[in-house]
DNA sequence: CGGGGGATTGACGTAGCTCAACCCGAGTGG
DNA sequence: CCACTCGGGTTGAGCTACGTCAATCCCCCG
């Protein structure tokens, strides 16, 4: 009655079977930002020291603490990197999407991993050890100043989280935190925009600093207001401009 | 009765006339992290394109929004890098020192700052263009490196700040944030350790994300138990285990 | 000595956390 | 194929850390 929220998932069910196949990726990954700006000579040489490997759905990749040896390049799928904090809490720092890296690159010069890396999707990981990722640094000094450019913009994201968490209500840091995502990884559907991931009210608390109870709160008070549609582990936007009006 | 607080600040009165010379200056920046690795012949090339400029304490060195045309290093005094919100508060996101950089590093490929930098004591800055500074990103592959490293290394804290502000009370963030400085632009000082900067209750609330009146309480509580002692814009350590204890 | 900007402290309001009950849709095994 | 279970989601009722507002204090300056 009155609200009739929409029950049949027309879910992102991205399970195709990732074949994870070498040179499939490889290709892909010559597009990456990382690599781009190198020759296809170059390229081929760089990404002959990347190993591929499959992880499945939820599939820990390293633990915080962990000594931290390998860069990692994803071929397919997402990845979630998160702090573990005392109390047992997760803070996620970021979802990562194809063409994305993480491990010793963050940690330039740093003995152990910082975060947490699960795949949040089921995924294809190209890694490599973080040796062999300094010789390329200084072999090629394109890889290295694509490198400076994809950390110099991760900094200026995490100093927007920074803002938001540290001056603006939950129901401002949800709101911001959707348009990212469905700019990131939003696909236009019926009237709204459907973000492609499996993303729990836990997933979203993680990433606002708010707790489980607090988000669904906000987007229940969000699909009242017609902004979003969601369900068990997908979310999607209905109206783009009111929930920026929100996020400010 | 019974707290005595100290009264007579022997305060860091940084006041050095600050010449701000070219020469002595430039000798300085020779150690900056930036310019490691580089030989004599190419760091005399390199600071050729820096100029050097004098701000006052306070002064506004650019500000949120205005377009982003130089790379600059400090070479004497602090910098403090701060997000103006849109209801007037400020998020401070870092105070630099000496041999730190700021500008169009973190906004590599960024038209507009995002943040608003100012002198935090009076401090001598040297910059260049934006334009000079990517010609020497591609032509002194080490100065690039060194970049990374660096702007990776503020990644990583950001990313303690995002966790610490999500997840920990405030008390715990004043401590830690305390920590930070105290390693810093810690001097020893008796029996404590010296912050050799200008720190008010409101520079501390912006870093925190917290309000004065709240960071107030919890600095009266910290002196109350031997922690801390401060007084009108200087803070000094008492018992560092202490503190850290609260921090985690 | 008077003024002013920072700091302190108190009283009060509230956003968001905690605890707890309940619901619902999707697997799963009988 | 149905019943059970179980993991997520929702909702409510308190509680508390922290923000807000306001008064007062205390250096430090001219």
């Amino acid at each position: 009655m009155g609200e009739r929220r929409r029950t049949s998932p027309v879910e992102p069910v991205t399970i195709s079977p990732l074949s994870c196949s070498i040179d499939e990726q490889r290709r892909r990954l010559g597009q990456a930002p990382f690599f781009r700006g190198l020759g296809d000579a170059d390229l081929e040489e760089v990404l002959a020291v990347f190993a591929p490997r499959h992880y499945p759905d939820s599939a820990p990749i390293h633990h915080a603490g962990a000594e931290a040896t390998r860069l990692s390049v994803i071929a397919a799928g997402m990845v979630k990197l998160a702090r573990p904090t005392r109390d047992g809490q997760d803070v996620v720092l970021d979802i990562l999407g194809p063409g994305e890296s993480f491990g010793s690159l963050a940690e330039l010069g740093d003995a152990a991993h910082r975060e947490t890396a699960t795949a949040h999707t089921q995924c294809c990981i190209l890694s490599t050890t973080s040796g062999a990722f300094h010789r390329i640094l200084t072999h090629y000094p394109a890889v290295a100043l694509a490198a400076l450019e994809i950390v110099a913009g991760r900094l200026r994201e995490s100093h927007d989280t920074i803002e938001q968490v540290s001056a603006y209500p939950v129901e401002h840091r949800v709101a911001a935190t959707l348009l990212k995502l469905a700019d990131r990884a939003g696909t236009p559907e019926g009237a709204g925009i459907l973000i492609e991931m499996p993303l729990s009210r836990q997933d979203l608390a993680d990433m606002t600093g708010a707790t489980v109870e607090t988000v669904s709160r906000v987007m229940s008070e969000f699909r009242r207001a017609g902004l979003v549609e969601s369900g068990r582990r997908w979310i999607a936007i209905r109206d783009r401009d009111g929930l920026a009006a929100i996020a400010g």
